[in-house]
Formats: structure tokens, sequence, C-alpha cells
DNA sequence: AATGATAATTTGTATGCACAACTAAAAAGG
DNA sequence: CCTTTTTAGTTGTGCATACAAATTATCATT
């Protein structure tokens, strides 16, 4: 038998959205784990390894998320030596350290792993439709065209 | 210009969910803050709502929190004379107070106002077919089935 | 009944974010 | 140039969640 909640639940993209979300997440702590960060850190290092000199702010819009987070975010990585920060004018300019320049394979290993663990699970074709409509799905919802 | 990483986040299944959990969470905060709740709890008022003396591991099951999350929550939930707690053996049994079945009304209404939200924006169809869809995959990753 | 295993909950602690208020720097307008 | 506005970043704080370890209660076996 079936409950009202069962509905509202099933039925709900909020709460879809999270659970997916958290499944994701944990999947891809697992496969980060051997670069010693959390995923999100890890995608900040492929930013700053790409475009050296990065902007908070931009590194805030690439990933998606605030400003303070990112200040925050940074601090961590500086503290774990990773990245360094150059002051310039009101911005601040984000570099890596060799040492950040050696994770970067580690990383990309990490993210083939997280990819290919999903995709055998739901199917890669699916997934990656499943991730363009995310992407544009989120956006609509942000406003963004 | 598309650089690696706009390439790594857009192709990534992690991102991309948690973007939009991120951009959900946000929206249904909103509607539901004319309950007081945020979603989360609401959700919970919903389950106990429903099935008054619902136990703790069954409200985890059903909203996908882990235990300790639930403690937290309904702890919450008793500070603000929502629900109280009778202990059975190793359980602990929540039911809903009398405030919190005349809040039923007014969580519904926003689930409502929530779901005309994002139907607005993406479409009704659309809503409805993602969050099936988020539904079963998000239990594929965790090994449900 | 005593003993060990299992199950439900709690507690301590940590993490990933967000928002609001603040500071400092730069740009714009007179 | 000086004042106002805008922009980039920081800081304080708070919330939703998780995990691991501890607790308590039941169950199963001897």
């Amino acid at each position: 038998m079936e409950h009202f909640h069962d509905h509202l639940l099933k039925g709900c993209l909020y709460f879809t959205a999270n659970q997916l979300a958290r499944s994701m997440t944990k999947l891809a702590e697992d496969e980060f784990r051997i670069t010693g960060l959390s995923p999100t850190y890890a995608f900040l290092m492929i930013a700053v390894n790409e475009k050296q000199g990065i902007s908070q702010k931009e590194l805030g819009e690439v990933l998606h998320i605030t400003p303070s987070t990112v200040t925050r975010f940074i601090e961590k990585l500086q503290a774990k030596g990773l990245v360094y920060a150059e002051q310039k004018g009101r911005m601040s300019l984000i570099y890596s350290t060799e040492k950040g320049k050696e994770l970067q394979p580690d990383i990309e290993k990490a993210w083939l792993n997280l990819y290919d663990r999903y995709s055998n699970i739901i199917g890669e074709q699916t997934g990656i439709e499943l991730t363009e409509q995310l992407f544009q799905i989120s956006n609509q919802l942000e406003g963004k065209k």
C-alpha cells in the first residue's frame, strides 16, 4: 500500500534532486579520497591548475559556489600548501603550487573512476544525457536564460 | 572558448546533481518559509502526521536521511512543540502534537506552490518525468534493486 | 538466567555550504 | 580631485547533514 507521503516524496523534485545529490556525493567522496581532497576542492584545483591566476569571483562562477565559500575553500587549500594567492588590487588571484600541480593526475584519475563508476550503474548514455539535462534545468531554475 | 574545466564540470553528474539540488533547495526554502520550517523538516512533519507513532528508523528510510540526522531533526521539532516522542523499548515513536497537526495545511500549500513554481519554469511534464527518473537513478546508485 | 550478538537511538564532532554584514579597492560622475 | 556607487573579498554565524563511537534494549543460544 502506498501512502500519501510516498507520493509526495517520490513526486517532489526538491526531494529527489537532493537524494540524487547525496548519493552522487557519496560516490564522489569515495573516488576522490585518493586525492586527499573532497570533490569540490578537487574541482577547484582543476580550475586553478588550468588557469593560473584565476580570480575568486571566476572560481565561484565556474563552480557555482558563493564568494564566501570560495574564500573558505581557498584558505583550506592554502593551508595544505596546494595554492597561494596574490593580491592584485581588490582581487585575489589564485595560483597552484608545485604540490598542487602534482596532484592534477590523481584528480583526473579520480574523476574518470567516478565517471566509470556511475556510468556502469546507470549506463553511460543515460549518464551523459542526464548530466546535460540537469545542467540546463538548474540554469533555468536560477533564471539564467 | 571552452576550457577543460567547463567540459569537466558540465560533464560531471556529481557536479550537476549538486547544482540542481542547490537551486531546488533555494526554491523550496523560499516556498516553505510560510510554514516556519525548512523543507526537510516539513516532510518529516508530513510523515509523522500521516503515521502517528512512526519510528525514527522508518522516518530515516522514508526521508533518506541517516539515523543521527533524524534524532537531530526530532529534537528541533520537539523544541518547537510540533512533535513528541514516546519511548517504546529501544524505539522512539514519534507523534505530532495539535500544533503539529495544525501545520499540515500550510505545509501542503507550500508543497503545491513549490510544485507550481518549478513546473512553470521547466514545464510540468518535464518536471514529472525528471522527478521519476531521479528517484530511480538515486536508488540504483545506492544499490537498491 | 547469563552471554554474546544485533538493532535503534544518541552524542560528539566535523564538513560543506549559505546569507548578511562588513571592509577595502576601484570606477564613475560631478 | 572629491564623493558616491559598485565590485571583490572576508568574517561571523548558522544550518543540514554525515560518520564513528557510545549507549541501551532486545533477541538468540547456550
